[in-house]
DNA sequence: TCCTTTTCTTTGCCAAAGGCAAGAATATTG
DNA sequence: CAATATTCTTGCCTTTGGCAAAGAAAAGGA
């Protein structure tokens, strides 16, 4: 039993460890092909039209640290992506959304990543794709869980 | 039907970018939990003990270009991790591998990241386990088959 | 053989990514 | 009000990474 976990762990281990390599490569690709930075890819995609967010809400969600974020959106910012306004009520916050612009972008953005990844799952039946996402979605789970207890 | 492929390869789409920033944390984790810089943990990791590999060998099994790996391995080499000779047959070789600490500790880091893993694991069912291997497995070789078209 | 071309690696240089510690501004609490 | 805590930004540094040129060696002509 124990030796069944052992063997499961160490396969799932070099997997997952392959498929990062590719998707981050794959990330590289489409930002460049976009034009951004893959930081600002990353945080573009993270921020829905009409919401308005912190710095450290972006910062946790991208597992970066603030100081960090405060630059990607300063990037962001120049070219008109997103805004940046002091909230009202604390004016220690900062509120942090997607001008028109960045909405449009974004949109296309999500618009296009999906494709690409429609691109590579057409060829495999929806089944398999099923369990694509059953994998990932635990995988994702469990690493997420993983990552609250031990940092 | 191709309703369905959209739905999927979007939900698909969102869940690996997730996963990739938990990944990314854990081997950022891990990596300084045992000293080491993420580049170098990723790079020892792929190499085998006994066997030798060529920098570009390395630099495309890591998704890198030639003259990272070359800083990559300056590292390990002054570590005493790796070893760098020159091909006796072709003499524009290098030839890399583990040397006797570097395969000391590359047993050791293998072992206790598939324990980390195994800890992540170790709650849900065998078959829960096996749904993560075949999800991610499929995943991977279809990122890696996309990267090979498109890049 | 000598010259050109190709291949593999390294080096110099630069950009992007990211964190830490200190500071500025604002809230909160005693 | 004073002390403390929170939020973000800034300065400074390390790490990560690529490109282009240079070196060194092999392979191919003529």
């Amino acid at each position: 039993m124990d030796i069944k976990l052992k063997q499961q762990a160490s396969a799932i281990t070099d997997l997952t460890f392959d498929l990062l390599r590719c998707c981050e490569a794959k990330e590289k690709l489409f930002a460049k092909d976009h034009g951004l930075k893959v930081a600002e890819f990353r945080c573009l995609r993270i921020i829905e039209a009409g919401k308005t967010y912190s710095v450290q809400e972006l910062a946790t969600n991208m597992h970066l640290s603030p100081s960090r974020l405060t630059r990607i959106i300063d990037g962001l910012f120049a070219e008109k992506l997103v805004d940046r306004v002091q909230s009202i009520e604390d004016r220690r916050f900062a509120k942090i959304s997607l001008t028109g612009k960045g909405q449009t972008l974004v949109g296309k953005l999500k618009e296009e990543y999906a494709e690409l990844h429609g691109e590579m799952l057409k060829d495999i039946s929806t089944d398999q794709r099923d369990k694509i996402y059953e994998g990932i979605s635990l995988m994702g789970e469990l690493v997420s869980d993983w990552l609250v207890k031990n940092s």
